[in-house]
DNA sequence: ATGGCTACAGCATGTAGA
């Protein structure tokens, strides 16, 4: 079996405790973070080693973005931007070799700052992945996408009333473009596993988790070969629960062998 | 519809998150 693990930590240097207590617990095999809101060298590793986990940071200046993996099995960094645009500079996107397929790690632009220009990064971002994922099932290239996508696929995706139409998690668009890696082949592997029900991994800060009035978009998407391997998906809300959380909490999905 | 939170840069509030 294997098991991949996403998690936006909203602040890796914040919430180091609680992947920590995650590692420990959920024993992932690759676990991706988002929003380390840190630069490279300032990531936390050595407390992950202890725990048995080399960890690959991509960070950014200014205190935004940023994406690591860590990981208790051998792998290969192969990228760390998203190819389709060499001057994107935002630390959105890594991508590792392992266990004999192509697992790539992402914080896919929100979309509601910046005006139609923010937006219209988070579109062509959505494009940059779409693209590179045909290419990967073109090549029958067993391959993961998993990470903070920023997209509620669908209404049952979203707590009633949570956003307006006009938000970029929902807006049409959006969807279509989520609906785009689907129709090439990407199994949604939460909603495989439990179709038709409420399953949310973010909740505002506030009173929204103990209301449950919350956001599902982070994602894990298969390709065919890894779809047929699925064996579990699930939200893993116990961070949440914590002190002094992340907004998001971790999906974890199991791969047979 | 959103910032009532939270984090960050940097030192006062502005930006961003979603």
């Amino acid at each position: 079996m294997l098991k991949l693990a996403t998690f936006n930590v909203n602040s890796i240097r914040k919430r180091a405790p609680h992947v920590r207590r995650f590692l420990d617990r959920a024993q992932p095999d690759l676990l991706f973070l988002q929003e380390l809101k840190c630069k490279t060298e300032e990531c936390p590793a050595l407390e992950f080693e202890g725990s048995g986990y080399r960890v690959h940071a991509v960070g950014q200046s200014g205190g935004r973005n940023g994406v690591a993996v860590l990981s208790r099995i051998p792998f290969e960094v192969a990228a760390e931007v998203l190819p389709g645009d060499e001057t994107d500079s935002q630390a959105r996107y890594i991508e590792v070799a392992a266990a004999g397929m192509r697992v790539a790690g992402i914080y896919l632009p929100n979309g509601n700052s910046g005006g139609d220009e923010g937006y219209a990064y988070k579109l062509t971002w959505m494009e940059r992945l779409r693209r590179l994922a045909a290419e990967r099932l073109d090549a029958f290239q067993p391959f993961a996408v998993l990470g903070d996508f920023n997209v509620c696929p669908t209404d049952l995706d979203l707590a009633p009333g949570a956003l307006p139409p006009t938000d970029a998690l929902v807006r049409p668009e959006t969807r279509a473009a989520w609906r785009g890696l689907e129709h090439l082949g990407m199994t949604d592997a939460l909603r495989a596993l439990h179709p038709g029900q409420r399953v949310y991994t973010y909740w505002d800060y506030g009173a929204n988790f103990d209301l449950n009035r919350g956001l599902r978009i982070d994602h894990v998407l298969l390709s065919p070969e890894l779809a047929e391997r699925l064996a579990g998906a699930e939200v893993d809300t116990a961070p949440r629960a914590e002190e002094s959380p992340s907004d998001h909490t971790p999906v974890i999905v199991t791969l047979e062998a």
